[in-house]
DNA sequence: CGGTAAATTTAGCCGAAGCTAAACTTTATA
DNA sequence: TATAAAGTTTAGCTTCGGCTAAATTTACCG
């Protein structure tokens, strides 16, 4: 079907969207020359499964955003699958899940959901979308606008980055963990917050990145 | 590092070899026209992994052999995994590590063999290279040689044939089952075996691919 | 409002790996 | 042993997906 270009391409506008994105993020996200992305969404555009307005940007059609879709699926079940298997660090996941969600086929595919029980979430605490692409709702928002004191559960950290994941993982700020949000820096955003009985300071940035929901009982 | 395809081209040659390959038979192995093999053995030979005597075949070099054991030992790996794991039929394993293969990094690698315990056998009963190409002796031979009424256990059934794969399971005749030669038809080659308490009738062409040893005591 | 900087696109090149058709070797047969 | 068949290689084309350099468009600022 499409190729791994292709898909990775697709994959990319989907995380960046769902607004237009503009040629020069997606070759920075890509690693690759601004003339190559302009190339590319040209052929999309004419398989259909983007929306190309020159000198503007891009976004996905209905037909992309699925296709999109089946790769986020593909990467999120093989993170999943790898974490309950062999037991990798939440931060080697990422980039194995990478390459291996082009080769596999529908049927393994299959196969790895009903091993998993059809999860919900991946090990970053993203949602996984259905076989029809169908995301479960979330009613999660970024640590970084929690309130002052609010009791929150973690639902998601970031995948992208192994680093900032290795210390999020080595404070124990992991999804499902609860905290309370103590102080915030009025001027970089940066947040304080308790989280098994100590106070930890985490820079804006990951803040940003970090996302909470109601519960907890700290 | 190495292409899917030169990847695929090192491993079919490593499957049909030792001796020198004629370009037809890789073609026909790759799926892909003569002329596209010549071409590719040229330049394998350039990168020094491969022997190519112009209209006489080619053959790996040690270099190749290498590389070509890498692959083979991810590709096995990965069956064992994905039969440990999943329990996918031992008939569909062939095809998904096919294209897992090479997708597969050193890390997972590593972690799959950690996991699985260093197996020295996947579920076809083949041998698995080590990581640095060291294959396990092997002391089996076909069971279309094999004597009258010696007793045997089956080492090896063949991964590619899927349906052939179906009929062998079905039949119970899975690497590790005991059998008994009862009959050997001069003409065609096809055997009879006792297994399970009840005779099979074994086409000569699958008595050629299944590998036996001594053991058993039907 | 004009000019410049930034972003984007076009043009043209490259290598990988496929293909077909034609040329050339090797092998086998009459 | 000559010639036909079979197998292999060469020549030349195609697509994909990179790249750089140059042209173009957009946006912003004085």
């Amino acid at each position: 079907m499409a190729s791994v270009a292709v898909e990775n391409y697709l994959k990319s506008m989907w995380e960046l969207g769902p607004a237009d994105v503009a040629t020069q993020e997606l070759a920075q996200h890509l690693a690759v020359a601004p003339a190559s992305v302009t190339r590319m969404l040209q052929r999309l555009s004419e398989r259909g499964l983007v929306a190309h307005t020159p000198y503007r940007g891009a976004s996905l059609t209905a037909a992309g955003e699925r296709k999109a879709l089946t790769v986020v699926r593909r990467h999120r079940l093989l993170e999943t699958f790898l974490a309950r298997t062999l037991d990798l660090g939440r931060d080697q996941l990422h980039d194995e899940a990478e390459r291996l969600e082009h080769a596999l086929s529908p049927a393994l595919e299959r196969a790895i959901d009903d091993y998993l029980d059809n999860p919900q979430h991946d090990p970053h605490g993203h949602p996984i979308p259905g076989p029809q692409g169908e995301l479960p709702p979330e009613g999660d928002s970024p640590l970084g606008g929690w309130p002052l004191d609010r009791p929150a559960t973690v639902s998601q950290v970031p995948d992208r980055d192994a680093e900032m994941l290795g210390w999020l993982e080595s404070q124990g700020l992991v999804p499902g963990c609860e905290l309370r949000m103590v102080a915030r820096d009025p001027f970089d955003g940066g947040v304080t917050v308790q989280l098994d009985g100590r106070l930890l300071q985490v820079a804006a940035s990951v803040a940003e990145e970090v996302r909470v929901s109601d519960g907890g009982a700290v």
